[in-house]
DNA sequence: CTAACCGTACTATAAGTGATAGTACAATTA
DNA sequence: TAATTGTACTATCACTTATAGTACGGTTAG
């Protein structure tokens, strides 16, 4: 379920390319199924056609799904991969993150904390998951 | 030294805050010590002083720094202490991080060598200024 | 005191972006 | 055939960013 917050700061047609990336991600909506039609989606999150027509080029021109004028939009058979070399390229993020964070007094046992946290997280939402 | 890049999606005076607060960090600038003035710097850096102004205004607004009309800007006493306590908002953006990448299908182990790097790095940082 | 510098306030303009509304058209599908 | 799909286009409105120019009062150095 996508949720766009008018208010914020963040252009809406970036909040759905996130969002619907994340969904993508997590297997919402899998490689070759349909995404919601323009239109539809565009009534049922309350925002203009035009600019979900925006969000789902962008999610195009980043590989993540591919439209067929009359019948419909779907997710692109190698969005799974594309993901996960964002992920890959988000690792440096992750480490200059560290880096400032370390710089600016925080302990690095602090740090190695905060990610056994996360994997013991991660462990036990895959568990759930091992279908 | 501040690089400003003007063609950048970034705001300019964004990028004027971002850095200034990193020399602040860095004790490139130091507490109770007098920034560059508005005109000054914007001539430097081939901006308008009214951008720069509103940089300014920002910083001071973060209280990172006050200004005093007729003499100058200075940096705040506590710019440090704020600064730390910064770093530990940040620590919740590197546990959002760790478990998206987790999430993603990096190991855990990858993201926690991560750590020890940045942690090796910042440690001969910290023996080469160890003042 | 005076001149030069400081921060600040204000108006005005220009360009760019984000979001909306409305219309239209070709292709696909039931 | 009728409905739905993606797409294209114009137009408008609001907001943000950046610029230019002017002005005023406080501070400081000569």
């Amino acid at each position: 379920m996508l949720i766009i917050d008018k208010l914020s700061r963040v252009p809406v047609y970036e909040q759905v390319v996130s969002q619907l990336e994340k969904l993508i991600a997590m297997g919402e909506y899998a490689s070759e199924q349909p995404l919601p039609s323009v239109r539809a989606l565009a009534t049922q999150l309350g925002i203009n056609p035009n600019t979900l027509q925006k969000a789902y080029a962008e999610l195009e021109r980043r590989g993540f799904c591919v439209s067929s004028p009359g019948s419909g939009r779907f997710v692109s058979r190698h969005a799974q991969e594309l993901m996960e070399v964002r992920a890959r390229k988000k690792i440096g993020d992750f480490s200059a993150l560290a880096a400032e964070l370390l710089q600016a007094g925080v302990e690095g046992e602090e740090l190695l904390a905060c990610v056994r946290r996360a994997m013991d997280v991660a462990e036990k939402k895959g568990e759930e998951t091992h279908d």
